[in-house]
DNA sequence: CGGATTCTTTGAATCGTTTCATTGTTACGA
DNA sequence: TCGTAACAATGAAACGATTCAAAGAATCCG
């Protein structure tokens, strides 16, 4: 119940100046051994446990950095915030965590206690237009890496992935298995990353002189989506049949899964191939282990944390050209027993 | 690149005393409407916004709340983690999140960064034996709540789920639905959770005269130990299967069920009935949606913080006597179609 | 032994907010 | 018109850590 020790509590206790109790903590080489193994002995008899409040407050700036992300629940940004975590856990920083569930206004409460908090910087995978906020946090000191957003160069540094790539990758994948056929399923494709990923699919299939897309628009992009395009599927006809799909992601793939090998009568991978995206924790225990394409989360976060600091560094030395970077990375192609196998061309 | 507004710039820039700038801020009552007029318009001008460290230096306490969770990416955690920063946000209070990871050393930093810190109080899902810290931490002012761990009542609140109702609950759906020939299916049982799930369903099983209960170990928790047990069970003669199954989490039951739908000799609910644990949001997109037992996680949140802030209260005045509270809740039977339907006795 | 040099220690000033005793102002009833 | 009460505004003190100029101690060298 008793109050909590102060620097001065330990100095007293020691025989010993504030400052040099505050040397022992910043600069033990400035102290001579005596002294400091007895003020060492006081804040171990005392308790005593710095008070971080008074410590930022004479410092201007806290040691925490601001990370908002669209949803925690979410494993793409579970894993970009761990890394995150780790990385500035390396070199000091703690992170302060902030969900806004895809929602503008607690996305802006949180800009608001980061603010007041004085954070370092902030991470953030905005929900609605922010620009406006963020270039006022920055005239005010507190730089901001986009997290999972491609930004202007001119005006922000980010970290993203390229979707069109992704698309790529996948749509290569098929077709170097011999697969010519091709179905990319997808939700609508107002959303930017279904929309790049099917760009990137596209781009595939334009390179190989008989493949064909096609593309089957899911109602969303969840397992039950993946299920209703796999239903209809299974009702065509043999010959109507695409032998390699790709789905927009994970859940659509597991659903369309679902349909295709319930009826036992078409079989992954022979007949048709099937390629997810974002590589979740059960694509590799599906009925068929799914193959799928893998962002690099911990690159994502780690990264982030790496240009933030560019930018706090680059806020104290005043120079006035504003140094941004936008840096994309590659996802990478991971694959499994569900477009295993040589090529089964008709 | 200027430096932050203070409290002192906008007396200046309104013409006014500090103090009344703090009252405009925090008894607004007690200013004129002039003034008021004049020191907000100074805020806005400026950009003004408090320095929560000044803030919570002078309060000697901050206005967040430590929280340590075993894994956030465990929707288990995430949801518990959504509800008390809700709960904590209409209290005015924020949620520090730190993700242990089962990792003692990294549950003690963030003990460490929380406590410099001076968050008002502690949830904490706990690794290690952190019993000693905790103490020590009610000493400086910094009660703890227990999360998802019973405690005993005389030392700690505690927030809690009854895993034996819960397993009680899922073996007597499975005898109310007219099976008797039940299964248990469960990783090692030297895992707390799992032994109290078999317990309860032993205590239901116990309460029906011709009702059996066969325990089938698993390898661990995972979708691919679910096959495994699910592999060695279609070798079964007819005769010796199960008619019910209850799997200690949602991932065996998930595995349980790709092996018994894949050779379609065997049907899911008609000729085993099976149910699992957790309520994870793949169960209700299963090929058979699954039955399940939800914990209630929003509860537990929002209960959590609900004792903090009377250990918090109970803290200020200074009442000797601890008053603890371990709260247990009783999870919840969510019916799908995996034990749908009449009963189908043999 | 004295002066220069290096190494330690000191403690007042500072960060930005809140608090509260004090002073100043206004309004009202007698 | 005066006294009193109610209301507004003031500004110094305090919270706890860090900084830094200055003082004090120890060491070295000629």
């Amino acid at each position: 119940m008793s109050r909590s020790a102060s620097i001065k509590d330990v100095a007293n206790h020691a025989r010993v100046a504030v400052g040099t109790v505050s040397n022992v903590l910043n600069y033990p080489d400035r102290v001579s051994q005596r002294t400091k193994d007895r003020v060492l002995q006081a804040i171990d008899e005392l308790g005593f446990v710095r008070n971080d409040a008074a410590r930022q407050l004479r410092a201007g700036h806290s040691r925490t950095i601001g990370l908002i992300v669209l949803d925690v629940g979410n494993p793409f940004f579970t894993s970009v915030v761990r890394a995150a975590e780790d990385a500035a856990a390396l070199q000091g920083s703690a992170v302060l965590l902030g969900d806004s569930g895809h929602d503008a206004s607690r996305e802006s409460n949180y800009i608001d206690l980061f603010q007041e908090q004085r954070v370092q910087g902030l991470l953030i995978s905005p929900v609605g237009d922010v620009t406006e906020r963020l270039d006022q946090l920055r005239e005010r000191g507190v730089p901001t890496v986009l997290v999972d957003r491609l930004a202007d160069e001119s005006r922000y540094s980010s970290v993203s992935v390229d979707d069109d790539a992704g698309g790529y990758l996948a749509a290569r994948h098929l077709l170097d298995i011999g697969r010519r056929r091709l179905a990319f399923v997808g939700g609508p494709t107002s959303i930017r990353q279904v929309a790049d990923r099917l760009q990137g699919a596209q781009r595939a299939v334009a390179e190989v002189p008989d493949a064909s897309l096609e593309v089957l628009d899911s109602a969303g992009q969840t397992v039950l989506a993946g299920r209703g395009v796999g239903d209809q599927l299974v009702r065509r006809s043999a010959g109507e049949l695409p032998d390699g799909m790709f789905c927009a992601n994970d859940l659509l793939a597991l659903g369309v899964m679902q349909s295709l090998t319930m009826l036992h009568t078409l079989r992954i991978p022979e007949d048709i191939a099937l390629i997810g995206y974002d590589d979740i924790d059960f694509a590799v225990s599906a009925v068929v282990p799914l193959s799928s394409i893998r962002q690099p989360t911990e690159a994502l976060g780690r990264t982030a944390i790496e240009l933030l600091t560019e930018e706090v560094d680059a806020m104290g030395s005043a120079s006035d050209r504003p140094h941004h970077r936008a840096v994309i990375f590659t996802p990478e192609l991971v694959v499994r027993q569900s477009t295993a196998g040589a090529a089964t061309p008709e």
